[in-house]
DNA sequence: GATTATTATTAGACCAACCTAACAAAGTGA
DNA sequence: TCACTTTGTTAGGTTGGTCTAATAATAATC
C-alpha cells in the first residue's frame, strides 16, 4: 500500500524527517520553522499523513514517524540532497538557492534519474576539469 | 506589469503558443489536444488570461497571442525546450520522458540557469567524449 | 496552585483548479 | 433551409491547500 501523496504532503513529510534529523522530538511548531506555512495548516496535513500511516501522533503529542513513513520521507530526502548536490557541483549555485529549487522540481524526477544525477555529480567532482569543457571555458 | 501567472496558467499560454506554431488559429479544442483537461478548464483559463491581457478573444472566437501574450510564452516555451534538450542530452532520455520532466520543472528554473543549461548541453554536445567521464565509463 | 506563556486545535472561510451536465452557437451537408 | 455535428459556454459542484480568529490544552513561572 504505497499512498499517493500530493507535493504538499511530502514537503510536509520530508520536513518532520528534517526535524527529527535533529532533535530527538517533533513538534508542529518545529515544522513551522522550516516550512512557511500557518499551524493549522501543519495540523491538517498532519493528521492526514497519521490516516495515511506515516506519522503516529495523539492530540496535542509529539509526531514521530512510523516505518513506512521513516522510508518514504527518506526516499523523499535523498532525492532531495542528490539533486541539491547536483545544482551546487553542476550550475555552482549557492546551497540555499539549489535547495529552493531541488525542493521544487523533486517531485518530478524520479529515482532512476536521481542516481544518474549521482554518477554524474562523482565524477565531475573527481575530475575538476571536466566543469571548464562543460562551461566551454579554456 | 509582468504579471504573476500560476504554473497552470502558464501552462495553458504555453500551450496556446504550442498550438499556433503549427496552425494558423488556435481554438479551445486545439488546446484540449495537447493539454488534459475538460474545455470548461479551458474556457476559463484563457479568459483569465484575456483578463491579464496575454491572449485576445471574441465569444465563440479564435485565439490569439498579444504582443505582451507571444513574448511570455516565447520565454516560457524558450525554458521547456532548454530543459528538454538538456535532460535528453546528459540523460540520455526519450524525447516524451525528457518533455514530460520539462514541463514539471520549468516553472521553478530561472533564465539564468537555462542559459548555463544550453551552454553545457552544447558543449557535451561539441565534446562526445565528455558524457562517458560524465557517466564513468571507460 | 494560580497566572501567564506557549503550543495545538477547531471552526469557518477562501481560492485555484479542476470536473460533469446541460445548453447554445457555429459550421456542414443533404 | 433544416437537421446534425462540432465546438464553446454556463451553471454548479468538488477537492486540496491554504488562511484567520477564536478556543483549548499544556508547560513554565512565580
Amino acid at each position: 500500500m504505497n499512498c499517493m501523496l500530493s507535493e504538499s504532503l511530502q514537503d510536509y513529510l520530508e520536513s518532520i524527517l528534517i526535524v527529527l534529523q535533529k532533535k530527538p522530538v517533533c513538534r508542529i511548531t518545529d515544522i513551522q520553522k522550516i516550512m512557511n506555512v500557518s499551524k493549522p495548516s501543519i495540523v491538517n496535513a498532519v493528521s492526514i499523513l497519521k490516516d495515511k500511516s506515516l506519522v503516529n501522533k495523539e492530540k496535542y503529542g509529539y509526531i514521530t514517524l512510523t516505518d513506512k513513513g521513516k522510508k518514504r520521507a527518506e526516499y523523499l530526502y535523498k532525492k532531495h540532497v542528490s539533486i541539491r548536490k547536483f545544482l551546487c557541483t553542476l550550475f555552482n549555485l549557492e546551497k540555499s538557492k539549489s535547495d529552493t529549487i531541488a525542493c521544487g522540481i523533486e517531485h518530478h524526477l524520479d529515482m532512476k534519474l536521481i542516481d544518474q544525477m549521482n554518477i554524474i555529480t562523482d565524477n565531475i567532482k573527481s575530475h575538476p576539469d571536466i566543469i571548464h569543457i562543460l562551461k566551454g571555458e579554456k
